[in-house]
DNA sequence: AATTCACAGGACAATTTGTATAGTGATCTA
DNA sequence: TAGATCACTATACAAATTGTCCTGTGAATT
């Protein structure tokens, strides 16, 4: 028997309606509850009920601004491996977090490496970030490669449709 | 009265207020504008224009939902490097594109490569995927590794901060 | 010196939110 | 099968917020 669980049958996460209500947050992000509602065609407070359950299952952790660091001056990503010493994981991550260039480090698989985001002003600048890595105690070896394009961005919307498939019984 | 003075050079696309606007928005991002005008002690009207701005400007593109996909049953994360036959790269991605699992794509230097983070259910939900990639015409290699943990998520706050310190150098 | 800008401060109507309450059908439970 | 729940519709109302428009004041620009 799994461990503790609410209601641990039928109920998957997300259902058709939850997901519309998403898509439509995504696409109209400053939408008002009234305002889903009646987009929805359904009862105002049937989508204040249904948002604040998908927070408190976690689901929707907010509504942070899409900032774009490109038309901030960012206009550099790129991305790098970074091997470093054993067991140095956490420092190392310290190390990282520390510098305002890094959006994001993942730990991953392969030689317990780690994975980064930066973004950067300039060539001359990246390398300013790259070096700043470099120095980061316990670094090994950093391979770094720019992104030219990013053919998909971000996304979580194919998902959220897919929900809509749903045996909607 | 200590009123603002450094507007002189436009150049900079977000100056100090924009940046402690963002940085509250980040913070409780369905703030409304009254609310923002009150906490950071300026008049409404001001932080309706600087909202206006930074979306004019491209800096502010949105307010998206932020959805856990964890929370959602995608617990697994993990990232591919993509060698593609030469000059296919828009075919490729179109195809990735069409993997919903598939949730960011880029294009990178050093051969031509695609980068790509997908999600998974599990890990066998993982291989499938994989699969999927892998059966998109003119992919060549691919090399898969999976995210163990993320000592930074995605975060913007630091640039941001940064703006704080006046214009630097 | 004149003009333009960004901002403070205020005013007002229309809309939205926060919060309740009642009714209905479907599902779960003893 | 008779309750008890649960999710949703439909309403209601006060309080708060939004969309606009105006005036006045420094500071920067011309």
């Amino acid at each position: 028997m799994p461990s503790d669980q609410q209601s641990e049958h039928s109920d998957q996460p997300v259902d058709e309606l939850d997901a519309k209500l998403l898509l439509l947050l995504t696409d109209e992000p400053r939408l008002g509850v009234l305002e889903c509602s009646r987009r929805l065609g359904v009862a105002r407070g049937t989508v204040q009920a249904r948002l604040d359950r998908l927070v408190e299952r976690g689901v929707l952790t907010g509504f942070p601004p899409a900032v774009d660091l490109g038309a901030m001056g960012y206009g550099l990503t790129a991305f790098a491996t970074v091997e470093i010493a054993q067991g140095r994981r956490a420092e190392v991550c310290e190390g990282l977090a520390a510098i305002s260039e890094v959006c994001e480090v993942h730990a991953t698989t392969g030689q317990g490496d780690l994975f980064v985001r930066m973004v950067a002003r300039s060539n001359a600048d990246l390398q300013r970030v790259v070096d700043h890595i470099v120095d980061v105690p316990h670094v090994r070896r950093l391979s770094t490669s720019i992104a030219l394009s990013t053919p998909v961005p971000p996304r979580v919307r194919p998902l959220l449709e897919r929900v809509k498939g749903r045996p909607p019984k």
